[in-house]
DNA sequence: CTGAAAGCGCTAACAT
DNA sequence: ATGTTAGCGCTTTCAG
């Protein structure tokens, strides 16, 4: 491995000269010994190393990723954006992790960053208390957290980024609503957590609003296993099965995230169920797989990549440089896409004038 | 941040006593002692930074991975068994970055990796030389890259690790061929890679074997665009819309990987024909995602975790340590998993029995 | 059994 | 305009 030394011998300077032309203190030095040393550095491929200026400065410029799970597409797709946005406008490469929800994974997660070094972290988590991460602020990390809100009334030093989940839901809802739902239900999984009851919340103020509050029920299809997020979608097929066994049983389903929905959807298939004919079923991402089932997905599109940019910008700004009322940042561009998985009901006493969804292109 | 120095002045012991304990040589040392710098390490809670200790040692617990694009739930998939292995088995984290397929971007990730002191990378890519992952090994890594072979004649210092391509798409014709399918197409993108020509030598083999070679062809959708692989589904798509403009359209397809299945079916429906009914696709890859459409894809699953292993503890393994033979791994556990997209064709003259095709349960 | 000291490759005062 | 030097936090001989 080359070094500095190397280089400063090479073209007959000395190792601060080098450094200098290093860190773009050019005007420091005639334009001539500028041209030796960056002669040498090609000539050598001399490659700073980048621990040792971390050891010197403090920065490295890494970025922590923390996630439920790379498996699932939707965080895949998340991590994407964030990296293109680290990498392009910053920089920064990706240090990832899964963490299957596990409070002792994401702790041991953080530490391990701490050691490397890193000093900028986002958490893709829904645990309930994020003391782990305060802590971690406190030792002068910055970090920012996606999709769960600042604990109410305990002042957070992490960052908060978020669709509007709520919004989200409700336009779920109110799409099943305009189509002549009466029987709603909310598929989920096992544990509450902040954007799961934003969901839930948004679901219930639009079946509210349409007089549709006793018929409206929340189903929840049990619990994740070890293997986190990829078997989200066997949640949904399990939840399929439970619709179909309910005497009145809902026709209008609106799904925690795509992924469920799809597995819904696959569930309610195997339970003799047609989508849309017998239930309709809308998700919630605007995953790019929601454009590949059959029937197609109508689903809620979550502004993912502005939400990507938001992210990396607020955690690489200059720890306090945000103010308070910055802290939470929710993202309320989210859209109904319709597709085709969902129609009026069997019974619909009186349809609505028949609107043909018209399958649509593409996605992410 | 609390160093060494500050647990060796606690305890009142030197640094290097520190270290000892730190580096497990217990045994330099009187129990009364080690208990006390223990004692102050946790009262301290220091955690020694993994920085200076690779600037000394020269190692970082750090595993480079390098994939097409994290938006690809296929690369989600192996790259949380990978990371599983690296953290369980070495205590190594990934720092990962996607390509997209794009030579100056591996180089430069490359680049980043030296730099930051990683000297293992494990690279998911399909471009046709490898030369600049060779050079990167001459400066030290140890590098193994997946999906590709060696190139014949060339003595390489990378090592592959490759599932049999070649098989699976040759069982994956075959199941066709038995479905009583005469003529048969194997969907792929542009551009031809290692795994890809094995592919459809594969798909040749099986046919010829069954004296189709004549009528058997292959269809090539289109280019994959900037944004990757999240779009192969697009491109099974287009080539759906050009199978169905075929006079004698084939009526068994095998697709390059279950996204290209995926978005095949979707424009095949598009298309007004049907599957199974009017044409039969099978995947390869064997991604949960397989089990969700509908109708449920049949696939070739490819043994991803033990593949997933054997990269990991390939590259981990002393530099050298491997002898030439070894230097490339080809994973024959590849098995057909029928599900519901084949059938026998429209106009099957003589009609097999009548194997129910059973939809079976989860996958990753 | 424990401590002193020499770096790993680089940065940034401080000299010259 | 360029060189000298003191560390960043840790590991590791080599002495006591």
């Amino acid at each position: 491995m080359t070094t500095i030394q190397d280089v400063a011998r090479h073209a007959a300077v000395s190792v601060s000269t080098v450094s200098n032309v290093l860190n773009g203190r050019t005007d420091r030095m005639r334009a001539e010994t500028l041209a030796r040393v960056e002669a040498s550095i090609q000539a050598l491929q001399f490659r700073p190393s980048k621990l040792a200026q971390q050891l010197k400065t403090g920065q490295t410029p890494l970025l922590g990723l923390l996630v439920p799970s790379m498996a699932n597409p939707m965080y895949g797709y998340i991590a994407r954006e964030i990296e293109s946005v680290a990498q392009e406008r910053f920089g920064f490469r990706l240090l990832i992790g899964s963490t299957y929800r596990d409070r002792e994974k994401e702790s041991a997660f953080f530490e391990d960053l701490l050691a490397h070094g890193v000093r900028r972290v986002i958490v893709i988590s829904s645990l309930a208390d994020e003391r782990h991460f305060e802590s971690a602020v406190e030792r002068g990390m910055a970090v920012v957290s996606y999709d769960r809100g600042a604990t109410p009334g305990k002042p957070s030093k992490v960052g908060h980024v978020m669709p509007d989940n709520f919004e989200a839901a409700r336009l779920a809802t109110q799409h099943l609503i305009d189509k002549d739902h009466r029987r709603l239900a909310f598929a989920t999984v096992a544990g509450m957590t902040m954007s799961r009851s934003a969901k839930i919340d948004g679901f219930f103020a639009a079946a509210e609003a349409a007089g549709l509050r006793a018929s409206a029920q929340v189903l929840d299809g049990g619990a994740l296993n070890e293997y986190g997020d990829s078997v989200i979608a066997e949640v949904g097929r399990a939840t399929a099965l439970q619709i179909a066994g309910l005497p009145e049983h809902p026709t209008g389903i609106v799904a925690l995230n795509d992924l469920m929905a799809l597995g819904l959807m696959a569930g309610l298939r195997e339970a003799g169920l047609g989508v849309p004919e017998d239930v309709s079923v809308v998700g919630i991402d605007g995953l790019f797989l929601a454009t590949l089932s059959n029937p197609m997905l109508t689903t809620v599109q979550l502004p993912v990549r502005e939400m990507a940019r938001a992210m990396v910008e607020r955690v690489m700004q200059h720890p306090g440089e945000a103010s308070e009322d910055e802290r939470e940042q929710v993202f309320t561009g989210v859209q109904l896409i319709e597709r085709e998985s969902v129609a009026p009901p069997p019974a619909a006493s009186q349809p609505r004038i028949a609107r043909r969804t018209k399958p649509e292109k593409a996605a992410p």
